[in-house]
DNA sequence: CGTATGCCCTGCGCGC
DNA sequence: TGCGCGCAGGGCATAC
């Protein structure tokens, strides 16, 4: 579920947590979690280390310490939790930094489907920042209209083009519905197929879902909090996503929902013709 | 190469 | 009440 706007709010809430915190011990209680190194390798390393910042890129977050960059990736269920005692979520940690403030940040992950990779100086660069398409939040009218027109012969739905990591990146299956409602484009739509007032539009929508959403500081719909427990709230703003069968807010038809690259995806089908 | 599908993982909600 | 099933999904491996 953490997408762009939800990974920009748990760095921004992070950062205030974290900077220039000093990490006393490291404990490992999923492996599984770790990319790259081995576990003592891992935890030697970032013990005594120090957090120096944090950005973000793509979904995932850069942490910055003096031992390196750690790079996570929340995916489906990872949170940060920070705390000093009666943590939650005890049973999905799966790391835990004690802090010289006496506090905790701990990683808790209900489906393991997050990593970490603590990239060390010298290191090879994360494979995982290699190939990623723009920031949407950075990218120019120009830059967008040429990457569409270059996707002009593609098969694949504009759905699945934005949630596609290296065209795009930070768009997950929740904002690409919402951005293609907001746009009034039909997910199954070919890129081919979009006026350029269409293309124009797509953009600015992006962009403004997006913003609204880091105002809103993200959605929570299952599990996402940010590291101090507190929930998103554009939930309460969503049009389509997970709504089928209720009203379209703009026309009152309902809304509609099919599977499209195995994914759950919704619209409306007056809203968004085909 | 581009595109499609299955899988990883766990918890929840549903139908029987 | 309890069981089994399907669903949720980011990104990677594999297949066509």
């Amino acid at each position: 579920m953490p997408e762009l706007p939800e990974v920009e709010t748990v760095k921004i809430g992070l950062s205030e947590l974290i900077i220039g915190r000093r990490i006393e011990s490291v404990e490992l209680r999923f492996p599984g979690l770790i990319r790259g190194l081995g576990v003592a390798e891992f935890t030697g390393a970032l013990t005594g280390a120090t957090f120096t910042g944090i950005d973000r890129r793509a979904k995932m977050l850069i942490i910055r310490t003096s031992a390196g960059d750690l790079i996570v990736h929340l995916k489906m269920s990872g949170r940060f939790i920070y705390c000093q005692n009666n943590c939650i979520d005890e049973r999905h940690a799966r790391a835990i930094f004690h802090l010289d403030n006496g506090y905790q940040l701990r990683f808790a992950d209900m489906r393991k489907f997050g990593f970490f990779r603590l990239v060390t100086g010298g290191a090879q660069p994360a494979p995982e920042l290699s190939g990623l398409g723009p920031e949407p939040l950075d990218l120019s009218l120009k830059q967008f209209k040429e990457m569409v027109f270059a996707k002009s012969g593609s098969a694949r739905p504009i759905k699945l083009i934005l949630m596609d990591q290296s065209f795009i990146s930070g768009i997950g299956n929740l904002y690409a519905d919402e951005i293609l409602f907001a746009a009034k484009i039909h997910p199954a739509r070919r890129a081919g197929s979009l006026t350029g007032e269409e293309v124009v539009e797509l953009y600015r929508q992006i962009k403004r879902v997006l913003l609204k959403a880091i105002d809103n500081r993200g959605t929570t719909f299952d599990l996402y909090v940010d590291a101090e427990g507190r929930q998103g709230g554009h939930q309460y703003e969503l049009k389509v996503y997970r709504r089928a069968g209720k009203a379209c807010s703009r026309c009152g038809a309902k809304i509609e929902k099919v599977k499209m690259g195995g994914r759950g995806t919704h619209f409306c089908p007056v809203c968004q013709e085909r």
